[in-house]
Formats: structure tokens, sequence, C-alpha cells
RNA sequence: GCAGCUGUAGCUCAGUUGGUUAGAGCACUAGUUUGUGGAACUAGGGGUCGGUGGUUCGAGCCCACCCAGCUGUACCA
């Protein structure tokens, strides 16, 4: 008989997508109970949008409308363009615009989410990944985005970083707008060439910037990037204001005095600091990590930012003639449990179960009458779930980390008395069997 | 998108100038031990050699195209 070719269904993930073990998720689990605390603590309020959003509502400032699926994830149902979000500011715009009579001015709200995009995946970077994002909507009082600053800060030193782990660096957009004016760079092309340029200065470094804003700059791998075209004037003014660290716009001055009031210090002046160039229109801010990250293969990465955001104030006026000033920030929840999880190691309680092994499956009742005990005193406990002999049984408990096993086989029985036996010290004594929640407790 | 590199077992990889039935370590399963895990030993399962076509008596190895992944770069709300 001739072997049929079977269709054996890939094992692969999709590229960009990852399954998420206990210990990442208990280090995540702990940075949101932390940012839940802060939050509640500063005032906002807790806010889910769904994942699926009409294209045209987030979609004002997606690369290609006319393909929606360029960059973020997208399907058509029978009369519209559907899509995953890719960020949680755009459905908040939404949410504001349709709620505007409602919500409270200004309002407060933060999110968790996940968030998608439909893009090629880099270290630390993922295709699918967790946001949070914190966000004050409908004022222009400049506290609101010192508040920010101040509130992201505590969060990360909640999560264990210290003053020297990170840094809060604050531009704005209105510095490099009024020196671009000057400078008589062409709104549109020409500027976004040299802002995007600007952004590249603290990995790439000036001289490898300058060939960007003249003709165009080749990489390592014969890869053309074309230039701005600025003239040599252009430059000379423009490295100097850059590399100037002493801020000049009215709107850092006096988000500096706030920070003064709030005795916040651990912030930097940075007017290479540029983020996305769509909406933002005021001042910016971004979080950076300082110390070293490796991947999987222990290659230190260039880790980059791990959040950032600003001041977006026309944004929800593109739902309608509401003038909705706003700004917010942003956190990339996994590339901060990533780096985390490398930076220390935490407490976090991963309690596994005490596993009671099974001798005779006609003692059942002997073993759920132990199990019961000790899931009363709660601690995490189980009758072994399979099936085999007694060294299955360890070795299963061994595999899953189990802290201890109780052996209550003919022996035991005869005497009431259960054998408890450290997993991790190997020791065993009988116990009875009141005793058995306070001696495991011993344990743990 | 562009460029370079790489695709052999679940994972990490070896595989001679093209030559029988494609190997190792780890992992897995079973046993040595039917009441004892982490160690050792023994045995076993697991592969369309990324795909398609070509050259050849013969291809994991050579050629062409395709696909996928990695790295850099571009875009990034």
């Amino acid at each position: 008989m001739e072997k049929e070719k079977k269709f054996k269904p890939s094992k692969d993930l999709p590229l960009g997508f990852v399954d998420r073990q206990e210990k990442e998720l208990l280090t995540r689990d702990f940075i949101i109970s932390n940012i839940k605390e802060v939050m509640i603590k500063y005032g906002f309020q807790y806010l889910e949008t769904p994942s699926f959003e009409y294209t045209d509502s987030i979609g004002k400032f997606l690369p290609d409308k006319e393909r929606p699926d360029q960059g973020v994830f997208s399907f058509k149902d029978e009369k519209n363009w559907l899509s995953l979000r890719y960020d949680l500011t755009a459905p908040l715009a939404r949410y504001i615009a349709k709620n505007y009579l409602e919500i409270p001015k200004p309002f407060k709200r933060y999110q968790l989410g996940t968030v998608w995009r439909n893009e090629k995946p880099g270290p630390g970077r993922f295709r699918e990944f967790l946001q949070f994002d914190a966000d004050y909507v409908g004022t222009q009082n400049l506290q609101a985005d010192a508040e920010l600053c101040v509130l992201i800060s505590e969060i990360l030193e909640r999560c264990g970083l210290t003053k020297d782990d990170y840094t809060v660096k604050i531009s704005s957009r209105r510095f490099t707008k009024e020196l671009f004016d000057e400078l008589k760079i062409q709104p549109g092309e020409q500027s976004a060439v040299t802002l995007r340029a600007l952004d590249k200065l603290d990995r790439l470094g000036w001289e490898e910037v300058r060939k960007i804003l003249t003709k165009g700059r080749e990489d390592k791998s014969g890869d053309f990037t074309k230039g701005a075209d600025l003239n040599e004037e252009q430059i000379k003014v423009l490295e100097r204001k850059i590399k100037e660290k002493k801020p000049s716009t009215s709107d850092i001055l006096e988000i500096m005095k706030i920070f003064e009031a709030y005795n916040f210090t651990n912030y930097q002046y940075d007017p290479s600091v540029i983020r996305g160039l769509e909406y933002y229109t005021g001042p910016i801010f971004e979080v950076n990590l300082n110390f070293e990250v490796k991947n999987s293969k222990g290659k230190t990465i260039q880790f980059g930012s791990i959040g950032g955001g600003g001041r977006y104030d026309n944004l929800v006026n593109n739902f309608g003639n509401l003038d909705c000033p706003a700004t917010g920030i942003s956190i990339g929840l996994d590339r901060l449990v990533y780096a985390l999880m490398q930076k220390k190691e935490y407490n976090i309680k991963s309690n596994k179960p005490v596993v009671i092994c099974v001798f005779n499956k006609e003692n059942i009742k002997d073993y759920i009458g132990i199990l019961k005990k000790l899931r009363e005193a709660n601690i995490s406990s189980e009758v072994y779930p399979g099936e085999g002999n007694l060294k299955k049984q360890m070795q299963y408990a061994n595999k899953i980390g189990s802290p201890a096993v109780i052996l209550y086989g003919e022996d035991e029985i005869k005497y009431g008395k259960p054998t408890l036996r450290n997993l991790k010290s190997g020791e065993e004594s009988k116990i009875e069997i009141e005793n058995l929640p306070n001696e495991i407790k011993k344990i743990l």
C-alpha cells in the first residue's frame, strides 16, 4: 500500500508573533500592578476601546490610504475597511470625538492594550505588543505634559529602576519649527527628511547625519538614502543649534519650572529628539534606558527607547470642529519587561503545586482528602494528574518545579502519616495529616 | 522596499573532490530500578536535507528560479 502524503500543519508562528512564558507574564503583571496604582494615585480614569476600529477612524495617518493593509492589519467586511489598532492614541481621539459632550474637560484616561503593526519586526520588536498610554485631553496647560514625565518616572522606579537606569528626554516640535522657518527649510518633503535625519543623530553621529542633510547617504549594505539638499550655511546653523543643550522655547522653559516644583530632576533637554512627524505639535518626550540589554544570543543590542509621547493639539479636531488639545505618553510594555528581566531578578512568586503521588487508585479518597486540606490552607497543590509509576510522578514533579511531593502509600496509610519529601533538599519525613500545611509552608 | 548572508531531526549543528540505508549532542519515549526526581548506562522514535525545475549513471553537496529566516538600511502612527 502506498503511503499517503499527510498534510502537516505548521508549528511555526507567524513572523513577529511570540508565545510568552510564565516568567515574562508574571514580570509583566508586576509592572501592570505598579502602573495601575500610580495611575489611580494620579487620578486617571481606566478606559478600554476595542481592538478593531474602522480604518477611516484611525487611519488618518496611515502611509497609504488606498492600501490600508500596509503597516496595519486590515480587512474589508461587506461595506467597510476595518483595522486592528496600531496604537492607543488614535482610538482615544476617536473616543473623545464620539463622547465629546459627555466627558469631563479636561479628561484624563489611561489604557493598557495590545496593538498590532504589520511591519518588519526587529530585536525586541514584535508585530503584536502591549502598550500602556496615559493622556490628558482638553487642556493646553503644560502642567499636564510635565506630570506625564513625572508619572512615568514614578512607574519605572516602582518597578525597581534607579535614576541612573533611565532618562526622560524632552524637546519641542516648536523648536524645530521655528528653526526651520528661520533657515527657510521648505515645509513638506525637505522638512520631513531633515527631521528624520536629526532623529538619527544619537545612532549615527553628526558626520553620517550630515550626509543625509546634503545629497544622501549610502549605508554598509550599499543602500542609498536620499538627502534633504540643504546648503552649507543651513547645515552650519542647524548643527550649532541642535547641539546646544539649552532650551530656548517658552514651552520647555515652563515645563522645566514645573519639574522644579515637583522636584523632578531625571530629565534631559535634547532637541534631537524628534519622534513621529505626523501629529505632534508641541513638547515631546522620550524615555530611554541607560543600561545594556542583550538578545537571546548574549549580544548587546541597541535597545532604543521604551516609550515616549508628546502634545497633539490637532488630532481630535480631525473628527470635526472640536477644539481639543491633548498630550499623552505611551510605554511599550513588552520591551520594558524584556529589559527589566535582565536588569534584576524580581521576587516574583510563582507558586508551583505540591504533588500528591498516587500509589493506588483505590485510595483516591485519601489523596483527595489531603488535597482538600492543603487547598483549604491556600497551598497550591494537586493529586498527580497523569498515569504512571512513582518514578514518572517524581520526574513530573521535578520538571514542573514543585517544591515537594507527598507520598501516601500502603506503609504510610497503615499509620495515617504521609511522607513529605522536600524536592530541593531531598529530605523526607513522616508527618501527621493535620500538620502537613504548616510543614509545607516552612518549605515554601 | 533595498542590500548582504543563511536554510540538514523539536533545538544547536556536522556531513570529505557529487557515491550505498543522511549523522552527533541536547530534548523526547522506554528500560536498568513494578515505593522515589535531578546523575549514569542501554535501547528506541523522530528527516519530503526550505520548494520547484535542471545537469549527472548518481545530488544534502553543482546550476537556475522561487520561498522563508537572519543582519543592516529605509519607513514607523
